[in-house]
DNA sequence: ATCATTCCTATCGTTTTCGTCGGAATGATG
DNA sequence: CATCATTCCGACGAAAACGATAGGAATGAT
């Protein structure tokens, strides 16, 4: 029950594309070099990105990676989806029984159980966006950099 | 973002230790037979229940295992506590940094949405317990047994 | 004394995950 | 056209996590 890397590389790479006031669009080399992130592992990561519609790339030279749609509209769940594939935290009997749980009763109330499980973190997950995050970034920053330099 | 085995494994082992109306203890070969599951893995993870102290166990001849507290007083938190340890869904920096997050403020923000995310679970899982689960099993067995009986 | 049981610890095989790598395709620039 | 920076694609490797197996010691009822 841990998130991957994947998907922390995900966000942050995504925070940095949305938060950075950046012209133009930035390299994926760039980018690893902010993050301090391996740079071949992180374009694979940007690569499940674009393909999730998320951020739109460009080839060549000037080329590089940029938000693909409102920052508003990109849940962290859309970012789990992409990196991760969808959401589903149990093996549900996929070939176990023809039926889901057999003659198990008990096997169906775990089931029940996860499936609460699974719809309270999605929507748990949609609440965020990338707005939400960056901007509590930067209250943090403010209250940060107002706290060290208030101090003697 | 998966939920183990082990887990699993326990989640069944307790409810057929609470809803099976068996006088005294159950053995775990008994118990691996019911379940058809691996007897010498079940141990292990009978062995973890044990140490979380939520079921006691009986050596020798006749011995086994039963539950060691009020089933509406075991959550299914206690159940992943005791089988996958403290959950914690991310590794906090833990050597990353002097400080969890370095200076990079992204991280701060996605460990808040992390702590966000383990707190709603937590009250999430502790919301069922060992009651909860069993008389749904048992509202579901009747509903089946109902239908079954009805049917011409 | 015997037998059924829990308990402890080591090991094994498989799968998943993280990360590296070589090189092809693409596109801007001069 | 040549060059260079970039995305893109697939293969590979190391390491960790996980599921499961195994041997045998400790314990306790009969």
């Amino acid at each position: 029950m841990k998130f991957s890397a994947r998907f922390e590389y995900a966000l942050l790479a995504l925070l940095h594309l949305k938060c950075e006031p950046d012209e133009g669009p930035v390299s994926g080399k760039a980018l690893a070099e902010s993050l301090k992130l391996p740079y071949r592992f992180l374009e694979q990561i940007l690569a499940d990105l674009k393909r999730g519609g998320l951020i739109r790339a460009a080839r060549g030279s000037q080329g590089g990676y940029r938000l693909n749609r409102d920052p508003g509209d990109i849940s962290v769940y859309d970012i789990y989806v992409a990196t991760e594939g969808q959401f589903q935290p149990w093996d549900c009997g996929a070939g176990d029984d023809k039926d889901g749980c057999g003659s198990d009763h008990n096997k169906c109330v775990i089931s029940a159980f996860y499936g609460d499980f699974r719809s309270t973190f999605i929507s748990l997950m949609k609440g965020y966006t990338l707005n939400t995050l960056c901007s509590a970034a930067q209250s943090l920053k403010r209250s940060q950099t107002a706290v060290t330099t208030t101090a003697p």
